[in-house]
DNA sequence: GGGTCCAATTTGTAAAGACAAATGCCGTGG
DNA sequence: CCACGGCATTTGTCTTTACAAATTGGACCC
């Protein structure tokens, strides 16, 4: 504590006024000549704190107009665990149960999903992620074997589709969807609860530039999904 | 382009390796001094390009160590629009309707979400939000009136509880969490859809230091709630 | 051979100086 | 009175220099 970074004091000092309902939106936050004064430090010190609470988008900074507090909370940010780690972190056992792994061709609505109009030259994996003795997740992942020829040599029943994509594929950007829906007799089957529970469905693609890699569509039986806000 | 900052470039390229699978997890990527030269810099420009990769987690950095390229995705960000944005960014009219506004007791589990015993000095506002003829949100709200007092003086009737909030009340930390459920029959009244329609529900708990300053319970009709992954 | 300690390497923070870019403000001129 | 333009202010970036902190790797000793 003795030993805590300058541009870290001035930070939380202005991020304890701001919240604190001392500054509000609009205000103007003291330049950076003035923080240096203040605080007996650099400018480039001072800046580095202004520069990163705009990062963090507390604050809007201006050149000539100064900085002044951001209108919050337009949007919030949220973290999707891993499956694994949200299951352990239960402390419940985790285990990955592979259920097909097969050459196919994607449905339309995943072949528009990912934006191919070759046919074939995909590897369709399905699999389900246990807590306990529950589902948690069901997992079907198209992966384009164009893009990602490796996937071919992976042997999806010790690694799951997910993590091996994670660790041996380089992606560019990720999209995601969430919704609910209420499960069919097929979904009822595979989650292995009551046909018309609701489900909490997560769509992912994920690119390499330009082209699509994988699509994969998580359903999650009703209960509880529980993401938390980043904390910065 | 020709004015692009030189720490961008150096990020921008080392980034380019990564993504591409130039530089796969755990490979080492080029130290301080190394960059320096390569990119004929100082060390603190090519330091501030290794940092900022770092804090956007696609690096991590260990003294004397050096700097790998870190294990991707262990979660990912989400951004979870304003409900006014989202709607009037699908090109619909947007209307807010306020449905309730009184004092009132909080039940069990929402007392105990905001943690609080002292019953009672709580603010319930109820609202939906509409998009065109359809409801896209209903959004019961519990106010903290020993916090707030001043929402006591609001018009809700006006500007919706959330967006009032958000441009009056400061807060330290905000808390969420996302399910689904199978909407009952006062749900389904509510929002205008059949009973045993798939819902998705996001609960907002916001918190100014110690203290719970709203409860938010959001429930969306079945369909589509689209969130999208922050890009950065 | 193994354990322990030192030192070199690498990242982290900071200062002062300098110039560039943007833009609000004010003064001048029409 | 209004419009335009220059100026001063504020943020943005970069360099050089300096020292602190952490940790690994190897040297050295037992």
């Amino acid at each position: 504590m003795a030993d805590t970074p300058i541009y870290q004091l001035v930070k939380d000092a202005l991020r304890a006024r701001i919240e604190s309902g001392a500054l509000v939106t609009g205000d103007m936050v003291p330049g950076e000549e003035q923080l240096a004064a203040d605080f007996n430090c650099s400018r480039l010190t001072a800046h580095r704190a202004l520069r990163e609470l705009a990062d963090e988008g507390l604050v809007v900074r201006k050149r000539r107009a100064g900085t002044q507090v951001a209108a919050r909370g337009s949007g919030v940010l949220i973290r999707i665990p891993s499956v694994r780690e949200e299951i352990e972190g239960r402390g419940v056992a985790y285990r990955y149960e592979l259920l097909a792994c097969r050459h196919a061709v994607p449905g339309a609505a995943i072949s528009e999903a990912l934006s191919v109009d070759a046919k074939g030259r995909h590897l369709n994996v399905v699999g389900r992620h246990w807590a306990g003795n529950r589902v948690f997740q069901h997992d079907t992942r198209w992966i384009n074997l164009i893009q990602v020829p490796a996937a071919l040599e992976a042997d999806f029943s010790t690694v799951s589709a997910n993590q091996w994509l994670l660790e041996n594929v380089p992606s560019s950007s990720v999209d995601h969807e969430i919704s609910a829906l209420a499960a069919d007799a097929r979904a009822a089957t595979a989650l292995e609860v009551e046909p018309g529970t609701a489900l909490l469905r997560i769509e992912r693609v994920s690119h390499l530039g330009q082209n699509a890699i994988t699509h994969a569509a998580m359903l999650h039986p009703g209960a509880l999904f529980s993401l938390k806000s980043e904390r910065r």
